[in-house]
DNA sequence: TAAAATTTGTACGTATGTATC
DNA sequence: CGATACATACGTACAAATTTT
């Protein structure tokens, strides 16, 4: 009897997280996101704990997980507590249970954002609340007070840091300005993938002040309401971690035909924002 | 002296998956997508359990939990393994490990659809393979071929389940054509969190034969490669869930303002406005 | 000065799930 | 396929530290 020959598919391995390091991942969001700052104090153990739905002891391991990464220092005693010590997350040690990512597939990632991010802003600009603009105007603020800091002399790891976690709290704001949970998710994986490529661009950049202008330009799109100004200031932002992947791995983007008109019917524009470098085949229209 | 008030953040409780868990789900994920058929043996258990990463106790413990959801039967001996019996995954044995969205929520997963999903339909028609294109069609014919069943008679619990599945495979189907594991991932968050709007509106559809129509006509827009008509073909799908939406919860999505000119930002003005199901904005061909 | 309150630190027993044989 | 051994997480309880009363 012949033998039945068995599928050839081949499953991805799972990756099993322990809660301790999904704990401690999701705290270490909460400080990138700005919802606690340096020098606040976060809840107990006992409450963090109930509000995370782990045990205390579990909560302990991940605290001691960031205390590691010298994110949080921990006082004993009455007036003690966790506090955040410092905003600059290593992207290493700070316990994400990502997969990284190779440079290769951060391509995908940057298409995808090209994709989505003009969208997401635009329903930011139409839905955000005074606090979001708030939120947005903060990170912007980090990110001038940084490169304030390295105007003159040559950017530290720690300003590397700084920057991108400024660029990440931006784009978050903007995402949660949507008041849509489900692209608020999307844009936190997105922004996540696109860390390496976001300190490669900031560590390289010409000019430091250069990702805070275009971090202020997108503000100020957002805010203006205009939906042009909008594609416009986002994509010129998107095409600069672009440039810097190119530089950095030596190869081409594909840009996609789909831009070209999703820029709103001006062909000049939408011819400015995608380079001009090989365009995919675009089928001939009848 | 005032006590220092800790942060009053408020943290989302994790989730904790079981590694079984996660093996079932994946492997589950794996016949909705069609990488498996009915009738076709999976691997061994001792080659599933190197490729997944886990040991073979934990995949018997994942191949159990399916097989009491009916999907694959373990038959023993030289010529026996594991085969798949059902493509009818029941959405809550299988062992999904995503938390249940409210309804509300969900609303906000049509959203983020809407934005995203003309535009990777867009890239699919660019990129896509012949086999891409294999992978469109076998979704379509097994939507076609499930309604035939029902042509006469009302629809039963598995030819719900069937047309879903037809559904999310065209969608996860069109999404692999991009080439881009990013947008696929996204495509497979969005599919999941919709199952229950999509399964609510096979259910209630006023023609069985609707959602087929649908899934047609947006693969031939596809194959045609013409940008507007993805775009129509993919809107078109997506306000069929939005309208057995707005049924089962007499509330009224909103639509976002995007397309037309938001500098006032009223959300009120831009529901009113936007509120008939207005036919996407045909733009007339040159 | 001392006690009380709050918060971190430590330890143990149990249960569950996984890996090895 | 079953059984044993190991790791992990949980719950609880109590001790230590520090500030407030």
């Amino acid at each position: 009897m012949p033998r039945i020959q068995p599928t050839r598919f081949v499953f991805q391995p799972v990756q099993l997280v322990r809660p301790c390091e999904i704990v401690a991942f999701r705290i270490s969001e909460a400080v990138r996101a700005g919802d606690v700052r340096v020098g606040e104090r976060l809840p107990s153990e006992q409450n963090l704990s109930e509000q995370l739905g782990v045990s205390r002891p579990t909560l302990r391991e991940a605290i001691k997980l960031l205390a590691q990464a010298g994110i949080v220092r921990v006082l004993p005693g009455s007036s003690g507590g966790i506090f955040v010590t410092s905003e600059a997350i290593p992207p290493e040690l700070c316990g994400l249970p990502l997969p990284e990512l190779p440079m290769q597939d951060i391509a995908g990632v940057m298409e995808a954002r090209r994709l989505i991010e003009p969208h997401v802003a635009r329903l930011a600009a139409a839905y955000a609340t005074p606090a979001d603009f708030e939120s947005m105007r903060d990170a912007v603020r980090l990110s001038e007070q940084t490169d304030l800091r390295y105007r003159k002399r040559r950017i530290t790891e720690e300003g590397v840091q700084l920057m991108t976690i400024a660029s990440t709290r931006f784009n978050i704001a903007v995402a949660r300005a949507t008041q849509n949970s489900v692209l608020v998710q999307m844009m936190e994986i997105l922004v996540r993938r696109m860390e390496p490529v976001r300190m490669l661009a900031v560590r390289e950049l010409p000019d430091v002040t250069l990702s805070t202008r275009t971090l202020a330009s997108s503000l100020a799109a957002i805010e203006s309401g205009d939906p042009e100004l909008i594609d416009r200031a986002t994509t010129e932002r998107i095409g600069l971690l672009e440039a810097a992947w190119e530089r950095a791995t030596g190869q081409r983007l594909r840009r996609r035909p789909v831009l070209q008109r999703l820029a709103g019917a001006d062909p000049a524009l939408a011819a400015s924002v995608a380079a001009p470098r090989r365009k995919p085949a675009v089928r001939k229209r009848a």
